[in-house]
DNA sequence: ATTATAGTTCGCCACATAACGAAATAACTC
DNA sequence: GAGTTATTTCGTTATGTGGCGAACTATAAT
């Protein structure tokens, strides 16, 4: 039997860093916004549009999932496009999110999620933010 | 490459459960307790005399563990005992305590409970309570 | 049976946090 | 430069949570 470095080797946390993620993860909106990220990044008003949240609570939660060093952004013109975070930054945090993405792989609201997660992505970008100006 | 079915298939948790379950581990003193009880079973005294906490508060952490399926409970006379949840009904947490122990390996919070819990095991049952009794 | 005691439950308080709308910021358009 | 717009920051409010002590429960010892 041939031992795995790779899986021996395991990136160490100080418990203040890994308590920022698991407070990360203990949200709802914050588990399915990680999920939804999973098939790929999103700009912030489709995270608002699929959330069904205020932009300011969506922005506070990517805000906290950013901090703990789960996502990642990225600025294009107007809009700004979140994904999970790469790296070697974001080691110390992949195991977690393997085990979101395998532990709710067949979980109702996430599927869900994902459903809508692919019409979103098939409307325009500006249409997408325009109704939502009209909707408030 | 041999496919690995072991690893291929985990256990499904409702987004219901898995919040429940990150909630617990959201907080420093239950994740110090999950740490602590990876070495084997404690009774509350025990937990009361490591965490440095009221019993109260030490009880209210374990009901929460014990309610996401992190740990099970033993009673044995005056003393109850509890120990890291193991068996079907456990394994859905698993890779998150596994997450925790391989992070947390080199945290000095962490090693420091660890020194003290081998003094706690060492000293008398009653004598540790009797302590505890009269501090108040 | 009475008393002592380990642990839990309950009620309370202080503080953290998720939600929103309003105001501020940053970037495009005219 | 003025106006438009996507996102963030700030202030507020309602709810959640961690902490404790007091009261309660269950078990053991006398």
């Amino acid at each position: 039997m041939k031992t795995s470095a790779a899986h021996l080797q395991s990136t160490q946390l100080t418990l203040r860093n890994l308590l920022q993620i698991t407070k990360a993860l203990s949200d709802e909106q914050r588990v399915r916004t990680l999920m939804l990220l999973e098939e790929g990044e999103l700009c912030v008003c489709q995270l608002i549009e699929l959330l069904g949240l205020a932009p300011s609570t969506v922005s506070k939660h990517l805000s906290i999932l950013r901090t703990a060093g789960l996502i990642d952004c990225r600025k294009d013109g107007r809009w700004a496009y979140y994904r999970l975070a790469d790296g070697n930054e974001a080691e110390g945090c992949k195991p977690a999110v393997e085990w979101l993405r395998q532990s709710l792989a067949e979980d109702r609201v996430i599927q869900n999620d994902r459903a809508k997660r692919a019409e979103v992505l098939d409307s325009d970008l500006e249409e997408l933010c325009q109704r939502q100006r009209k909707a408030c």
